[in-house]
DNA sequence: AGACTCGAC
């Protein structure tokens, strides 16, 4: 380790409170590794939980709406639904759970149907995209908020169910989001009709319910007792100016003192910092004294392949300690156990939304409160844990309390095109839980209407045609536009395809210490069209060898995401079948698919200046191809792109090269006014 | 001249 003039920042750390209070009762823990396990219904009842059974019960026998406030391991999304049905609530129907992720609502509907001895699909299944392991004996449903949200649009009264249950409330996803006015109107409609009433119930793993509980008309709030172990908080007595170096000083800070079998996570805020940090350790690790023990240093980000992110679950070597460098991927979708240290940065890349200018801004900022205890609580999983917070207990005072809800973060045509689906009359009105700003509102109609999806009578917003057909599809109106569009130019298979591709995480693998590798193996796919034809040859490469996992690791592919993009693709091409949509191959004739693209994505077009820049011809604002484009060296007059995203400038991703006539020809009347507004 | 937080239908 070199010479550090000035003391590390863990020895400058403070004690600040501690996290939970260990409250242990005595027979309340669950069977530790090297214990054999108890029988299940055993388990079952050391739950904290079960204490409260009876009570829970004859609660929730009475209200219709509540709050439910579950600490980490108190076991309320696998016990309450059991709780429900051997109560006999809401038996005459099923009772839904919807969880944010797909392999929580999976694995949750797996240990339940396990506790229930049944197998699953029966009694107990689930529901996710591409994935129905449901029958008609199913009374308890784990599925995806989105896929309610789906379910919502042929069936706004939810009608099949007596209850749902909004499981993870706290994250604030969009889709949970709008499945809360969802389940308010179908409730309230359901009561008016004289229907089966509709129970919800909103579960938490946070304090803050205020806002759920006013929602729903004051909704009692049940508080359930946890058992996270406790986690001592420290933060910095100085301000930081250099969360990376403090991190790295942390980190071996730790590693000199700590025995080797303490693991530790360390939150950062995107791909390279993580890649470079990683670099950083296992040099400086290298040169340590003796006494100090090997360390190994594995990085964690969504967009690492499936083999390297499961290398973060293989504990260490014995005598070698394990150091976690991630994303916030290690705040909820992926739980790792051992961790006895965190080290948080306070930083996050998250994305901004301006409504006027219509970006999306990707940027590292603080978290929230919410978030730092979140991160925080990674520690104390297993036993009790430590968690240094690189920043001072003054700067966490002014952190925001919560992180600001996704749906006030986002472009909402998207939004706005389901709640019109679902019928909803005035949706300029609509009961959010939080409020988007009128304007972002505003902006997202205007795109729909520029898309031909809602025409507007004095005041009242409803669907055309084509905006029901567009609501049909799991996709961006934009991308359903096009899909509807490309009969029109006899390329539905093509994008199809192209479409499917820009759906899903991105396919190309990109590891940056193997760039040269990359770009030479990557050459015989490139089209000087741009990304979208590259991407199209990359998926016929896939296609030809039959999905070969040999040659997407040769190619630099990411056969899971590839094979997901197949699986889009069906699913939507049953739906154009569905439609009655003609579907033709243009059979190699590129300009026709470029056309196509041109139509759906008019919106998203840029000039280039005599200056050599490019020019957003919707906001007017200077923006530039992104160095991840293939074009990126090329300077085509005009393109479409998918969108644009501001990092150190406002980048265009994934472009195609077009013709000025046909961005004419695809809106005329939006191309005159934005003319007629840029030079002005 | 230079880059990609996390999810989901």
């Amino acid at each position: 380790m070199p010479h550090d003039p000035d003391p590390p920042p863990a020895k400058r750390f403070k004690p600040g409170s501690p996290f939970f209070r260990l409250n242990k009762k005595p027979g309340m823990l669950l069977p530790r590794k090297g214990n054999a396990p108890l029988p299940i219904d055993v388990q079952r009842k050391h739950l904290p939980i079960y204490q409260a059974k009876s009570q829970l019960i004859s609660q929730l026998r009475q209200l219709h709406n509540a709050v439910l406030i579950g600490e980490t391991g108190s076991g309320k999304t696998t016990q309450i639904p059991q709780y429900l049905y051997e109560a006999g609530i809401g038996r005459q129907g099923v009772v839904a759970v919807t969880q944010p992720r797909r392999v929580a609502a999976i694995s949750l509907a797996g240990r339940v149907a396990e506790e229930k001895k049944t197998q699953l699909g029966k009694l107990v299944g689930y529901t996710v995209r591409f994935e129905d392991v449901t029958s008609a004996e199913t009374k308890l449903k784990f599925m995806t908020d989105g896929m309610l949200l789906r379910e919502a649009i042929g069936d706004p009264l939810l009608q099949r169910y007596t209850v749902v249950i909004l499981d993870e409330a706290h994250e604030r996803t969009v889709h949970t989001d709008v499945l809360f006015g969802v389940v308010k109107t179908a409730q309230r409609k359901r009561r008016e009709q004289n229907k089966f009433p509709l129970k919800v119930l909103v579960m938490s793993a946070t304090m803050d319910v205020d806002l759920f509980s006013q929602y729903f008309n004051k909704a009692p709030v049940l508080y359930l007792e946890g058992r996270q172990h406790p986690i001592q908080i420290y933060y910095t007595k100085q301000q930081q100016s250099d969360y990376l170096q403090a991190a790295l000083v942390s980190i071996f800070q730790i590693h000199q003192e700590a025995p080797l079998s303490h693991d530790i996570l360390v939150f950062l805020t995107g791909q390279e910092e993580i890649e470079a940090l990683a670099r950083t350790c296992r040099d400086i690790a290298k040169h340590l004294p003796e006494n100090c023990g090997p360390m190994t240093v594995i990085p964690l980000y969504a967009s690492l392949p499936p083999v390297q992110q499961l290398r973060v679950f293989q504990p260490a070597p014995k005598g070698c300690r394990k150091v976690i460098l991630s994303t916030n991927i290690a705040e909820t979708s992926v739980t790792i156990s051992g961790i006895k240290f965190v080290i948080d940065t306070g930083m996050v890349k998250a994305k901004k939304y301006s409504p006027d200018s219509g970006l999306e801004v990707l940027a590292v900022q603080r978290v929230s409160k919410a978030q730092a205890w979140q991160r925080a609580g990674r520690a104390g999983r297993e036993d009790s844990g430590l968690c240094y917070r690189l920043y001072t207990e003054d700067e966490f005072d002014g952190f925001a309390s919560m992180t600001v809800p996704e749906i006030q973060r986002c472009n909402l045509a998207s939004v706005m095109l389901q709640l019109l689906a679902l019928r909803i009359p005035d949706v300029l009105n609509f009961d959010f839980v939080s409020k988007p700003s009128p304007e972002a509102i505003c902006t997202a109609i205007e795109q729909l209407d520029v898309l031909g999806a809602v025409e507007r009578k004095d005041d009242q917003v409803t669907l055309t045609p084509l905006g029901k057909k567009m609501a049909s599809f799991p996709l961006e109106p934009r991308f359903a536009k096009t899909v509807l569009l490309s009969p029109e130019f006899s390329c539905a298979e093509e994008v199809l395809t192209i479409v499917s591709l820009l759906s899903v995480d991105s396919v190309l693998y990109n590891p940056p210490a193997r760039r040269e590798e990359v770009q030479s193996v990557r050459r015989k796919f490139i089209s000087s069209e741009g990304d979208h034809v590259t991407l199209l040859s990359i998926y016929r490469g896939f296609k030809n060898v039959g999905g070969n996992k040999e040659w997407c690791r040769e190619n630099f592919v990411n056969s899971r995401n590839m094979g997901l993009v197949a699986e889009v693709r069906s699913q939507l091409r049953e739906i154009c079948i569905k439609l009655g949509m003609t579907l033709e191959s243009s059979r190699g004739d590129m300009a026709n698919v470029r056309r196509c693209l041109a139509h759906g994505l008019f919106m998203n077009a840029a000039e280039l200046q005599p200056d050599g820049g490019y020019v957003a011809l919707d906001s007017h604002q200077p923006v530039a191809i992104h160095p991840s484009s293939v074009l990126f060296q090329a300077k085509p007059a005009y393109v479409v792109f998918n969108e644009l995203l501001q990092t150190s400038k406002c980048y265009m991703r994934d472009l195609c090269l077009v013709d000025a006539d046909w961005l004419h020809e695809a809106a005329p009347e939006y191309f005159r006014r934005k003319l007629r507004t840029g030079k002005s």
